[in-house]
DNA sequence: CGGGTTCTTGACTATCTTCAACGAAAGTGG
DNA sequence: CCACTTTCGTTGAAGATAGTCAAGAACCCG
């Protein structure tokens, strides 16, 4: 999942799974903080999230790391290239995985619909990246968490007590890898967003939306 | 193509047309300025790049805009996703383009070759966008221009009196917005790294590798 | 040759990072 | 369950990197 901008095409991607083959492999069950894979492995399955959180990671050698995404039900995860991963993976909530091999991608495996509907999710993940360019290249502090925030509400908030709000499974520091922010930066555009009464932050992982209108006005850059 | 890190997969990507079917569809030939298609148009045809230079570009609101590619020879563009295109596509230089019907990569089409090679090309996107992610969140601006000359040498360089040179058809503009950049800090990165010898500018478009090594060490970040 | 665009350079500014300190939360072991 | 340790988050002050604004130079094209 690439949280880039609100009108995002991923944000309504199935949550159930893709059309089942008569010989599907059941579900995976891992825990948080177990990994799938490491950049470098030999693909050779491709996971769909049906519950939990994923990261995945990519890492300088000097230790600048970049999130490239995280994995929301609905999402698939693994696409290889060259036959290898190329992200890190793990996990950050415990989830369910619904594995596919990499054959059933590559040449369908006698099962044409699901050959279709793993091809469409790498299509979609293309598109989503292209969104996520224009975060990490072009957007603001400001924008970048304001956005950040926008589309995850949108995708996995929840309404309680008539508000509506979303809860922030990875770190602070997670959420700057992925913006191309510093925690300290993060957490200051936090503040500011509470100050400003737009969030509350009802705990650290729990964000309420006060004036949902106001965070997206901001994600699409109108200055405050 | 995306112009990231020395060791991009996609460097060495085929330049020659993918696998013939028997109903192919004749090149097309395009001059620089005109446009091939743009972001919303229903995807009809994929294309690759058989001569000459595309740009993909995506464009915010309020006018700032990223290049998301440039598409060189080997390189397909125009992936749909929900059957749409996500970018425009202009021609830098003037292109020859072998256009693929979009069934063919979302169905084969009766050339399964041909749909495994368009699909690959997909998966070799996925992953050249993986890097560039790096490049536009966790780079400074030097490494920056520094990676995105030495992909562009690796790729379509050429020697030329001992020194290897490549041509740069864009502008500083779309350098700037491929790497998440000002025009000026562009500008000001090659005259510094002119001034340190490590290239040469024999006209603005135009760039001499003095120095390999050192570039290549700045791309990977070692201070100056 | 002339006019418009693109590129370069300078001075100044803003944004974000870095470094550092502290407090809160979470994990560990007795 | 509590004390201890470690990690994570917040905040402040200072500094650096890249952006903005502005002017002039180089380049391109008819």
């Amino acid at each position: 999942m690439y949280v880039t901008i609100p009108s995002d095409q991923t944000a309504h991607a199935s949550h159930t799974p893709l059309a089942r083959s008569t010989s599907t492999i059941a579900e995976t069950q891992l825990k948080a903080g177990s990994y799938l894979y490491f950049e470098g492995d030999k693909v050779e399955w491709l996971y769909q999230v049906t519950a939990g959180v994923l990261r995945l990671t990519r890492l300088l050698e000097d230790g600048r790391r970049q999130v490239i995404a995280f994995g929301y039900p609905g999402d698939v995860v693994g696409f290889p290239s060259n036959g290898q991963h190329h992200t890190d993976c793990d996990v950050l909530v415990d989830a369910r995985l619904q594995p596919y091999r990499r054959s059933m991608l590559e040449n369908g495996d006698g099962n044409p619909t699901l050959h279709r509907e793993l091809l469409q999710a790498a299509l979609r993940e293309i598109s989503a990246m292209q969104d996520h360019f224009m975060m990490l290249g072009r957007k603001s502090a400001i924008e970048k968490v304001a956005s950040f925030l926008c589309v995850l509400t949108e995708r996995v908030g929840q309404d309680i007590g008539g508000y509506r709000q979303v809860d922030l499974p990875m770190s602070r520091g997670d959420i700057a890898d992925f913006l191309g922010l510093t925690t300290e930066t993060v957490s200051r555009t936090f503040t500011q967003l509470r100050k400003s009464k737009i969030i509350a932050i009802d705990n650290i992982h729990t964000i309420i939306m006060v004036r949902p209108t106001a965070l997206l006005a901001l994600s699409l850059g109108d200055r405050e």
